[in-house]
DNA sequence: CTGAAAGCGCTTACAG
DNA sequence: CTGAAAGCGCTTACAG
């Protein structure tokens, strides 16, 4: 067994050392079968002391499951699904299976490739997820023969999706702002045609509607998800009669945009205006002067969650299908 | 073949379906064997019409290749990474090869229950990649018995490793300012145990002597890799007398906090003060007032040679261990 | 309590 | 030009 040709150790050789056949080595490390637990005892002690190792692609190939899943995502540089991916590695590795990273951004034919390379693989399940929730992977999952989840992202009706309970964390939010006593509300969000975007909106008016707050015609900006977007929103409020003192931000970078233009004009944060983000994205809502309260969506155990759920259902266990949202968390900080 | 019991067509079905025996099917399939045309011909026609697609498992069995790597990584959350695996992903997806994301955290329990999960599942290679270039991951990966590159870090002396050249991106980030005509350079930068802020200061200093400029003692500055670390460095640099007309500093961050700081003093940028950034992080560089001139580490591209690296490796091909140094690139915006 | 045999789905010498 | 046999490294009935 040289360096070169480092020929692994097989059940064979762990047999052959305890004295056994392969069938009873096998059946001692599985801990099935019958035998005196002295023989079993051995066996693992020899298997232990060979540093063996059972091939999964073997064991695999007899029990038609392969321990893997295919974690499908279109999103390369955003900063959400990192932390999905993390916790589905996370809740997965405990079980024993392993993640083939698929990067597809959004070409179908790139999908494809990926999807049918799973299958070749063999993998006992996917997870889908991808940058916006309401936008469908460039690739039909439906018609595959092994069971899919999809995460931060819905799927067909029928399919078991995770989310982010986006209403609850955007009722969180304004109700800090109306716990704080702030009166004059207003939520500048991105654009109108994202669910989310409906979604917090949507919560930000019945949470005002209930506490019989006064509403006037601009109280919801719609604009881009930026900064950039965050600061004409000031401009805008601050040229108009009775400015805000509640600004409710549809994420992170339209907050940090908010409270950027705030303090160029002198408007003090929290003192004067509180401001709330959404996404909790650390290293922005970290460094906001002052650091930003804001939603956190607890990516990383929707992903673990995720995870969780796909391994049941290759398990065989029937889970209602649906949109399962998980609650989001408020961040209380400085604004 | 009922909806709830799919079975997968095997090579036996097509050759079955062919009226040859699967040996001849193989090879058919395989393009290997030698056969008359029209065998071969019809055997891949009836695969195709059965969507026959080969069981990769009982195919590495016996060709003791999976085409599969693992990528081991320990940042989580981090930006870096991303393009890293999406690169890796998309370079290795062309040779059939499939990644396992394998998110060990800091943790060396969990690195290695993943490295030996990887070894099980009979990966061809690893690939190392973490938040630090000078930061090695929590496990040993020198005596596996299957080769290992390492992406965006250093390894052993031996081992094949692939680094962004910081001392050219910074270099050129230098030049850049010289050419604007700035006189009075300043660096800011990181804490000054990071092996990159080393690199870039050291560009920095190079490049000062060879065009033969003024230095002053406080030229470089080290400190935190943030917003405030920037706004702090300004206060200083401005307390002082003959403050700087160009500021290249070691990450995006600093330079946003920077530029903050410096439109809150009425100092414009780029006519009174020229800033560089490093990363090109686009979502902080693109909304920055101006628009951040920075150098791009082209991460993408590192991970795409990395997964090409290793292909080369798993083949068999030697290549020279050490530590490769790919360019970085100055992507020159509006600062 | 233990082992021989068959089989998972392929490929690869080897024979004819 | 094609096929029978052996084998990759395991597990799982089945016999004894």
């Amino acid at each position: 067994m040289s360096l070169g040709s480092v020929t692994r150790v097989t059940i064979l050789d762990v047999a052959a050392a305890a004295n056994v056949s392969k069938a009873t080595a096998s059946k001692a490390l599985n801990d099935t079968g019958r035998m005196s637990a002295d023989t079993r005892a051995r066996i693992r002690r020899v298997a232990q002391e060979l540093g063996f190792r059972p091939n999964a692609l073997a064991r695999s190939l007899v029990s038609k499951r392969s321990f893997t899943v295919g974690l499908l995502t279109n999103d390369t540089y955003g900063r959400f699904t990192l932390p999905v991916m993390a916790g589905i590695s996370e809740g997965l590795i405990d079980h024993g299976v392993s993640v083939f990273l698929c990067a597809i951004e959004d070409n179908p034919d790139l999908a494809n490739l990926h999807v049918e390379a799973m299958l070749d693989k063999q993998v006992d399940g996917i997870i889908a997820t991808g940058r916006r929730v309401d936008r469908p992977l460039p690739v039909d999952l439906s018609h595959l023969p092994i069971p899919v989840v999809y995460a931060l992202m819905t799927g067909p009706a029928d399919a078991v999706a995770l989310v982010p309970d986006d209403r609850q964390g955007a009722c969180d939010a304004v109700n800090y702002l109306i716990a704080k006593g702030r009166k004059r509300l207003v939520h500048v969000t991105g654009p109108g045609h994202f669910k989310v975007v409906v979604e917090r909106l949507e919560a930000f008016r019945d949470v005002l509607e209930t506490a019989a707050m006064s509403m006037s015609e601009t109280q919801i900006l719609t604009g881009a998800w930026s900064e950039q977007w965050g600061r004409e929103a000031v401009e805008k409020l601050w040229s108009q009669d009775n400015p805000p003192d509640g600004i409710f931000c549809g994420n992170d970078q339209i907050a940090r945009g908010v409270i950027d233009a705030l303090r160029e004009k002198n408007v003090r944060v929290p003192d004067d205006v509180s401001v709330v983000g959404f996404d909790n994205w650390e290293i922005v809502a970290e460094q906001t002067l002052p650091p930003l309260t804001t939603v956190d969506m607890n990516l990383k155990e929707l992903g673990r969650q995720a995870g969780q759920a796909l391994v049941r259902l290759v398990n065989g266990e029937v889970l209602e299908p649906g949109i399962v949202k998980l609650p989001c968390t408020l961040v209380v900080r400085g604004s």
